[in-house]
DNA sequence: GGGTTTGGTGTGAAAATGACAATAAGTGCT
DNA sequence: AGCACTTATTGTCATTTTCACACCAAACCC
């Protein structure tokens, strides 16, 4: 959320996006986060956010702020939950709707908006204190994403194109934390016995020890089969 | 939403919440609907819903928009999803919320508003064309609630406190409308597993064959369930 | 008391889950 | 070349869960 200078008179209402944008690197699961500039709330760690236009949609709002943040397009974004205490904003009535986004965090290149400058990756469990309401947000998100990520094949959209089933089993561990790790074998029989991932050709490169098959979502027959019936869950 | 009169210059931005009301009364679920008595959308079948007032909580609106329409209040209430399409509104930028809401048909008695009037119980699959974005909004209300009464015991939200067996499983087979019907003993052996049903020492009276066993649900034994893990699922 | 209607119950086959460990294929170093 | 090191890859078995399926019981009505 910005709050910037002239519009203060406005606020009278107004409503806003705020974007979880969920990245992961092979630790962490990871959220970006921007320092503010501005009062209120200056200089503390925030979501990205922005008031939404008088003539634009939610959603195209929050791929707007998206887009300004890290300069992609099109990723994967799913509306989350609305917020709306009355006194959650200092300035005046504003709610505002919270979305999650997914990237590929080796595609997220610091140049694009004015606020990127202080637009920073933190662990999910590094995440102080955030500006407004923006921590009770940010726990809503990762529940979401905590159960999402159970039932539909969205965390590919957290992982390069090709990846190791390593990579992928390590990516579920981080975002489910559950009190016991995944067992390699299942967790492997599982997602293969889907027929979702395509072997490559390739294989890992650079890596210390016996490289790794890589292989790649198909978000096609995935679609197919889920017209067939078929239920993702892991 | 309602959209009286002298609020047509306020139409700037505003932000109103639309509830979707479930009930069940052993057949078909149930969706209770009103007829507009304004412009736009006159005599159309429409969400219950309200403008937000400036200094209350989206939550508040929702109970409140509920309360004048049924006279319930602390019943099961869940925010869904928030529809912002820019010309979702015909007379002015309008965010709406959607909530679900589930309540016990047989407590619902037509007195409370000034257009409960003209409100209704539809059943599900015969709710026509509905004012605004209406259908949309009940159509996620709808995929919210069949995935949801799956995952937590809020089916029993649309019962009266004392049921049986039969009536739960109907209840089911009319959220649910899976291709085949649950099966009588799995269904039962299921539900009594979970040990969150307690059987009332009364049975069920007034019908003309072999009266059932009423059961209650235990709402404490739940909550303690949850905290040692469990995980409701049917 | 016979007919009708719904309530209530158990078993077995098939599938899914979950625990578990040994060999294979690379790299880096000597 | 050989060895140490690291991670990749694979199968079995016991347990649990799921799913299909049919008959007698208990009340009412006439």
């Amino acid at each position: 959320m910005d709050t910037t200078g002239e519009v203060g008179s406005f606020f009278k209402s107004a409503f806003s996006v705020d974007n979880v944008i969920f990245g992961f690197d092979g630790g962490d699961l990871k959220v970006l986060l921007i320092q503010r500039g501005q009062s209120p709330f200056k200089d503390k760690w925030a979501l990205p956010g922005d008031l939404v236009y008088p003539n634009e949609d939610l959603n195209t709002a929050a791929e707007r702020v998206l887009e300004q943040l890290t300069g992609l397009r099109g990723v994967y974004l799913e509306q989350v939950k609305t917020f709306g205490a009355v006194n959650r904003h200092p300035l005046g009535r504003v709610i505002t709707v919270a979305y999650i986004s997914l990237i590929k965090i080796s595609n997220y290149t610091l140049t694009a908006a004015s606020f990127a400058q202080s637009a920073k990756w933190h662990s999910i469990d590094e995440v102080g204190h955030l500006a407004f309401d923006h921590n009770e947000i940010l726990e809503s998100c990762l529940r979401r994403l905590k159960r999402k990520v159970r039932t539909a094949p969205i965390g590919f959209e957290l992982l390069p194109p090709k990846f190791t089933l390593t990579e992928l089993q390590q990516l579920y561990d981080s975002v489910l934390r559950l009190p016991k790790h995944l067992d390699k074998r299942n967790f492997r029989k599982k997602i293969l016995s889907m027929n979702l991932l395509v072997e490559c050709s390739e294989m890992q490169e650079g890596v210390a020890h016996r490289p790794a098959k890589l292989y790649q979502f198909d978000s096609d027959k995935y679609g197919q089969f889920v017209n067939e019936g078929f239920i993702f869950d892991i």
